[in-house]
DNA sequence: TATAATATTAAACGGTGTTAAATTTGTTGA
DNA sequence: TCAACAAATTTAACACCGTTTAATATTATA
């Protein structure tokens, strides 16, 4: 309610502004095109102005690829239904999760394949113990728990598969978007049932 | 024999010059350090040089790619046994894919996430006929169908699987490319180990 | 209202890819 | 051998880029 609270509020604004303004020119141009200047002279400023709020350029971008990210958990969540089995469970999420990411291909290339250290931070999932700080892998995990459930295994087996369905389905959606001129329609969705059929099939209990 | 054909090998082997300087500046500061007037200045060169030996600096980028991909293509015959049963080959041909990729990260990071369509169309696999076309695919391919050669299993469900099984991959190594700072040795060979055993018990004949 | 803090800008630095025109170098034919 | 032509090479510029420093304008505070 003091001044310290409106300013911080009014600097979150002119933030969220930059932000917008580089949001804008990844759809229309692209992530490489976005420049400090061109974000300036879209909201008028000079281009100095810019860091007066973000350390530098790479900040701002480290911001768009946050929301990428959470746009996609968020897409993710409603594909659970508790009233299916496991394996039927582990279908649809992939499935979804496929189907999400494509629908905001260019967002999901940008979230991914940048390699700046801060970004990689928020898109790893190799590393040990990221099924429990990653949300996307710790969804996929659980729903190995429950496919697992009758078998013993150790969850450190558990976090491996998980990690590997995230890679695997990283590689086709990846591949899927950068080849999208070149595979048709019907392909794709062939390529996709396979693919998950392939994926359940290598994990699904008895085979590992 | 004449001047002619001088003059054509003269001007390859100047090409040739500038490739081996960008490829310099690619080992020694990464793809994204590459600038014409660094390879220029590195063979002594004015900056304008380069343009008369090449449209842009995207075609010389396209030609790192090439022989990028021709590496690894060349990395990969030698893996192969005929002695060893057909799941047998294809796990080493997978192992020894990614060993060779992994060797080379930076290039093949270049080569396979490199977005100019030219460099796509040579390393697209997911088109419809990409395993009769693409060398890596078609080695594939025919592991495959000797893993399936007492199945009732049509062609075109081979070339999905192949497809597949490249396009996991892929997402693997690009994975452990982009996160290797944060992912040891350990967790690295357990993930590769692991992979491999749920590519292959997915594809493995009965589970299809 | 004066002072201190903050917001904003102008201007520059060193870098980038690329192009047009001028210049040097090499080749060829008379 | 020399002039004419062609090829190779350079100079110089254009239009961008990210970033920093110092000066200026604006706003808040005492």
């Amino acid at each position: 309610m003091g001044p310290k609270e409106r300013k911080e509020r009014e600097r979150k604004e002119r933030q969220e502004l930059i932000l917008s303004a580089a949001a804008e020119i990844m759809k229309e141009e692209g992530i490489d095109n976005i420049s400090v200047r061109k974000i300036a002279s879209r909201i008028e400023y000079s281009p100095a102005i810019i860091y007066h709020y973000f350390k530098d350029k790479d900040e701002i971008i480290s911001h768009l690829m946050k929301k990428g990210y959470q746009k996609i958990l968020d897409g993710l969540s409603s594909a659970l239904d508790p009233k299916d089995k496991p394996e039927e469970k582990l279908k649809k999420l992939t499935q979804r999760y496929i189907e999400v990411s494509l629908q905001m291909s260019d967002e999901y290339r940008t979230v991914q394949l940048n390699s700046s250290p801060e970004v990689i931070e928020h898109t790893a999932s190799l590393f040990k113990g990221a099924s429990v700080k990653k949300p996307a892998l710790k969804v996929l995990a659980q729903c190995l728990r429950e496919l697992y459930k009758d078998n013993d295994i150790d969850d450190s087996s558990i976090e491996l598969t998980a990690q590997i369905i995230a890679a695997s389905t990283f590689g086709l959606i990846i591949r899927l978007i950068m080849e999208k001129d070149l595979v048709t329609e019907e392909q794709k969705s062939n390529l996709i049932e396979h693919f998950i059929k392939v994926t359940v099939n290598g994990v699904v209990p008895g085979n590992l």
